[in-house]
DNA sequence: CGTCAATAACCTAAACAGGGTGTTTTGCAT
DNA sequence: ATGCAAAACACCCTGTTTAGGTTATTGACG
């Protein structure tokens, strides 16, 4: 098996040299360089080649979620794995969005950590349980999409307001479903005494916001 | 340390044994029940009174899906920790929604799958990498919310736009805006031309889609 | 001084809201 | 199978709203 080029951000000293002796010490990994802030971040990148990048979120100058960002944007095929103390849900939040692929605390065991840089090489992204039952709660909560709701629309109804949506008029809408723009007149009376609005505007409002479409 | 009991909801006979001899086996953890269905959950987790379940999220009958929002419901401090053959996102998600704590695969190995039982009850959320891959993606892609684009909009364009999106019309807006219903006609024609529609249906869904309003 | 946002007005054809009446289809229960 | 109720269909009418066009004044900004 290949061996992984690994490379490190971080600024606190001990850390990194433990960190750099660490994965030089095991057989499989290979610490390519150890830098203490991401000044150089694009050309320290470039000059080492790594396959995994541990990136402190905590750091001076340019922190770990600019530099993630910084990098997936030269390098988007190198792996990042972001190393934090505090399992803070906005930095989690950011780091994500950024797209780095790996969350761990720092005071994760040397073996496990071993094992969280094969795996976000491998495509996995590993993750303390702290911090995956915050991203879990981002999930939970982020998409209120719920609202079973359909307002007891009857099929047709629902195609003629998905039609309105799409900003239709009764006669396009009439053509798009064979019938006559009478007909569709009366299913969208139908549809606003259903929804309780009172105009096309109000039927889009609803439709898009209560997830009807 | 407190003993952890465990119940487990598992189809598969070799595999429901044989998590039972594992749990058993080990020292701190109890097992005190294991099921071939989800039937009488409610019952079964009464009487075993369990610190975690261990559910498989494909079985017969009430899946295990169905099966965390109702035990949730009943117990909503008994900690669950979902096991799959394959990570399906759909399923993933819905079990998150449900309010699972914990996801691993069932290829998982039997020290990893007690340290996981162990978390979820410490309040952690225990996943595989590859689970938490696609849990990433997930928040990562729900929040679409971007589009810097605001069209170029003036502010007032915007406000006029706002009482579109409620659904008032050109009169009401234009008391609301203390200004003429043909101003608002104006504003609205340019609005028109900003966002290239030609319906306040189509403007409507627009701006609640590219998230102007 | 020119440009742009905001304001205001007028016009016309088209679209819409809301009310009614009536037929055909179709699913469901007796 | 028979018959009811709910959908889907179709048409009419009336007044309102809207889309799209033109034109023009004001004040702010560089």
């Amino acid at each position: 098996m290949k061996t992984l080029r690994v490379i490190i951000f971080e600024d606190n000293r001990n850390l990194r040299e433990g960190l750099f002796q660490l994965i030089n010490g095991t057989p499989g990994f290979e610490c390519a360089g150890a830098f203490a802030n991401c000044m150089e971040l694009i050309k320290d990148i470039r000059q080492t080649n790594p396959d995994v990048i541990l990136m402190d979120i905590e750091m001076p100058g340019i922190s770990g979620i600019e530099a993630v960002q910084i990098a997936k944007e030269k390098f988007p095929d190198v792996k990042i794995l972001m190393e934090t103390i505090f399992d803070d849900n906005d930095k989690i939040f950011q780091s994500i969005c950024n797209g780095a692929e790996g969350y761990i605390l720092k005071n994760t065991a040397p073996i496990q950590m071993l094992a969280a840089i094969k795996e976000v090489y491998e495509g996995g992204s590993p993750m303390t349980p702290s911090i995956a039952r915050k991203v879990l709660k981002m999930v939970k909560h982020k998409p209120s999409t719920e609202t079973v709701n359909d307002f007891d629309l009857s099929d047709r109804e629902k195609e003629v307001l998905k039609y309105l949506v799409e900003g239709m008029s009764y006669k396009l809408i009439a053509e798009s479903c064979f019938i006559s723009p009478e007909t569709v007149s009366g299913h969208i009376k139908n549809i606003y005494k259903k929804l309780q609005v009172h105009s096309k505007s109000e039927a889009v409002a609803k439709a898009i916001r209560k997830n009807i479409v």
